[in-house]
DNA sequence: TGTACATCAGTGAACGCGCGTTCACTGATGTAC
DNA sequence: TGTACATCAGTGAACGCGCGTTCACTGATGTAC
């Protein structure tokens, strides 16, 4: 039973490298995965969103650049998966760090280092969150919180907020505009420190313990 | 004296739109402004830095592309130069700004809202100040202050808290870290307010205020 | 059970495009005699 | 003052490249008879 024959699947090592094992009927979304997963890679690899292409996240996925058609209508679409996917991480990274903490004041703390963290250990994925939303359209400002791309995360920080002051340990005078500061300079100091690592940053808890208590009023 | 002469100069109108006046000998240097000038409103008119090719910016300018090199090494000296002009116009916005105010707090809230405003009227010339800094090597972590892109405006925003400090309308326990988290929240706001239009901010005043003040200790 | 066929995941070649960069050049301008 | 020449700002054509996207296709897999 030697054989060279077309289905090639003798010679599994070098198959490997040179052909895919092709997914069974019911699940072409695997391979939709498998691309998203590889734009995700060569984003964080590369620090430069441009260097993600279409050619480039196929060479990854080992798979011909044309298949990518099958599973995304063009290359922002794919882009789009990307985010999706990101704030997916986020978020989850929010409850994880925060769940099962009473204090309200310990648990803002724990969400806030989880959002900072999660920037530093992929900045470029943290990166790529507003970029896209730079990119869209206008949209109508009237846009309910929940909608918003990254609503789900915004709205763990509004909780964190207004639980502290229900628990009587924050004094701020709005909630809303209080998560919205504290958001706001997260955001920039987890995208100051990544960008900026000449600069004599003070010790990482440190800072964010600064923020948070003096922007939530603790 | 009626001529169609090879100068050209004899048919002012037609002349711009398709053939540059040569610039005298000595002043070479003004191509290199032109150059630079095309590149940063080119980034300002697409959000897009990418959209910035050297071909597009010798178009801009009226030129060929390879009169480029004559000015710069390469592109990315070109946008090089464009981000110490963009540092060099938000240094001069933050003098004028602050300049003859007496009152130490009134001056920061000054300062730190003509940054904001900076970033407001010229997004993507701000974004690309710090977006450079991403792209270069890690640099030695122990580089003083004032060699940093950015050191100059970072040091009238240090002066203004110390001046604070000084007159006891601030009660913060450090300068320096001060002067940092409110530089981080400024350039988290200005980036955020810019790329996410559709989110219900408060007043831009308002907002501004809120961080100087919790954040500066006023 | 065996065979013909429809399905569909994925391919390979090709397209036109804009890019950064090079090269040999052109022709107006200033200078030396 | 007049002429030959060196300088040098800027040009036009060409290069190779990687890109996004299209098209007709291949061939393994599941299904109908």
């Amino acid at each position: 039973m030697y054989s060279l024959s077309a289905n090639g699947c003798k010679v599994m090592g070098a198959m490997a490298a040179t052909t895919r094992q092709r997914n069974p009927r019911g699940e072409g979304s695997r391979l939709r995965e498998e691309i998203v997963e590889a734009a995700a890679e060569l984003l964080e690899e590369h620090g430069d969103p441009a260097a993600v292409s279409l050619r480039a996240i196929a060479r990854r996925a080992g798979i011909s650049a044309p298949s990518i058609y099958g599973h995304f209508e063009d290359r922002e679409a794919i882009m789009a998966a990307v985010v999706e996917r990101a704030f997916a991480a986020l978020t989850t990274r929010l409850h994880a760090a925060t769940e099962g903490i009473e204090d309200p004041a310990v648990r803002l703390h724990a969400g806030c280092a989880a959002y900072v963290a999660f920037a530093q250990e992929a900045p470029e994925t943290y990166g790529v969150l507003y970029q896209l939303l730079d990119d869209g359209e206008p949209a109508a400002p009237a846009t309910s919180l929940e909608e918003l791309a990254g609503g789900e995360a915004f709205a763990i920080l509004l909780d964190g907020v207004q639980a502290c002051v229900d628990a009587g340990a924050s004094t701020a005078p709005s909630v809303p505009e209080t998560a919205m500061a504290l958001w706001v300079a997260l955001h920039g100091y987890a995208s100051l420190r990544t960008c900026l690592a000449a600069f004599p940053w003070p010790e990482h808890e440190r800072t964010v313990t600064t923020l948070v208590d003096r922007l939530a009023w603790l």
